[in-house]
DNA sequence: CTTTGTGAAATCCTTCACAGCG
DNA sequence: CGCTGTGAAGGATTTCACAAAG
């Protein structure tokens, strides 16, 4: 019961199993082995194993893992108890996709706000909400209750934007720039690169080479 | 010159690397050293080093790398030289979103073709393609000369999809879609799951703990 | 003096293999 | 018997630290 430290590599994968097991329980499934769920992860089963093993949840032996104990379990490790209210700043292409996007709200991530620069995307509306200018990113934030942003702007805008995130509050960053850029200290960024992913395909293509099933989310 | 075997880790890095070198092409900079571009991509300068030393690409000591020959090396190597014609399957907010990306095409990806299994969605436009039925997905695969596949379905059709996929032909898939699935060997995937990264930052935020910065390529 | 290239050390991650529980 | 939990082995990756090159 008392989680040890978790390897990043095994946080990585937890709402993969997490994802694994709802779709298990949506089949009626009570019980789950660490090879039935390695199947549905694409992971190893030792790995599984071993993976549970630091949240301290108990399997049974000779049996599998409770499917909707481990649930709650992953669940509460990962913090989605509460729910989390995100900003998206930038609403081109993507920005718009990912504000309609209903795999967030399901996870309990829900987007409360929209931001941009551009005086022409400025009060139109995108789902059910109004994009807000940007230079009232730190009011919309406060007023929102806002920890997490999704940052969907242009590379060159993405340090910049990053700055008044932090100083309006977030915590949380997923990065949709094609950008590095720092934050302090407890700030927490992910980067995701669409245009990187095809990429990273294209050498293995090149090469004709192994690895085969590569999650991106290391 | 005679490149050795690349780790996937440093295979995951180079288009991080590239993107950096054409900015600093782009700021008229001729050269750069290790701490330059590990700075620009976030990375440990020994790390660049020893990743660029796989290629077998010689930088120029007390001076550091000619950026236009870097960018070259590592375009070669990543296979960018060729044009890559790309089918997106399933036109939903992301699909269409992606469909519309610039990002691709920029980096030599073209969109060739769009296709959905809803029959009220074939036969719109999407940018300038004309969406096509699921069924015909093979002839359009061969018509166009695609061999990549962008998978944005739900996750449910996710397996079926990518079986169909590999028959036509499709090598390579970035899936979009919250699922694994089993491919035939030598037919590479890459996940992207975009609130598994919500997540995963979730638990940091959680924990308040340190994993900083992340790259979500792994 | 600056910066690369790289052995060696350190760290992290995965997989094996099996004792032991139910 | 089946399946978990885990020590130990084996890989992979990162970082250090420094000799050598320009």
């Amino acid at each position: 019961m008392p989680s040890r430290r978790v390897p990043e590599a095994t946080v990585a994968r937890l709402p993969v199993y997490l994802r694994a097991l709802v779709t298990a329980q949506e089949h009626r499934q009570r019980t789950i082995s660490s090879d039935g769920l390695a199947r549905a992860a694409g992971v190893n089963s030792a790995n599984v194993r071993k993976d549970l093993s630091y949240l301290g949840s108990y399997g049974i032996r000779g049996v599998g893992y409770h499917v909707a104990e481990l649930i709650d379990e992953i669940s509460r490790v990962l913090g989605l108890t509460q729910d989390r209210r995100v900003v998206i700043v930038g609403v081109g292409n993507l920005g718009r996709a990912l504000a309609r996007y209903d795999g967030f709200s399901q996870r309990g991530f829900t987007v409360a706000a929209l931001v941009d620069a551009d005086p022409n995307k400025v009060g139109t509306v995108v789902g059910s909400l109004v994009v807000q200018p940007f230079s009232s990113l730190a009011r919309v934030v406060a007023r929102e209750g806002i920890s997490f942003a999704i940052l969907a702007t242009p590379a060159s805008a993405a340090q910049e934007v990053a700055d008044r995130l932090v100083e309006a509050g977030v915590t949380a960053i997923l990065n949709f720039a094609p950008a590095h850029f720092d934050v302090a200290e407890g700030v927490h960024v992910r980067k995701v690169d669409l245009s990187t992913e095809l990429q990273i395909l294209s050498f293995y293509e090149a090469m004709g080479a192994s690895p085969t099933q590569e999650a991106a989310g290391g």
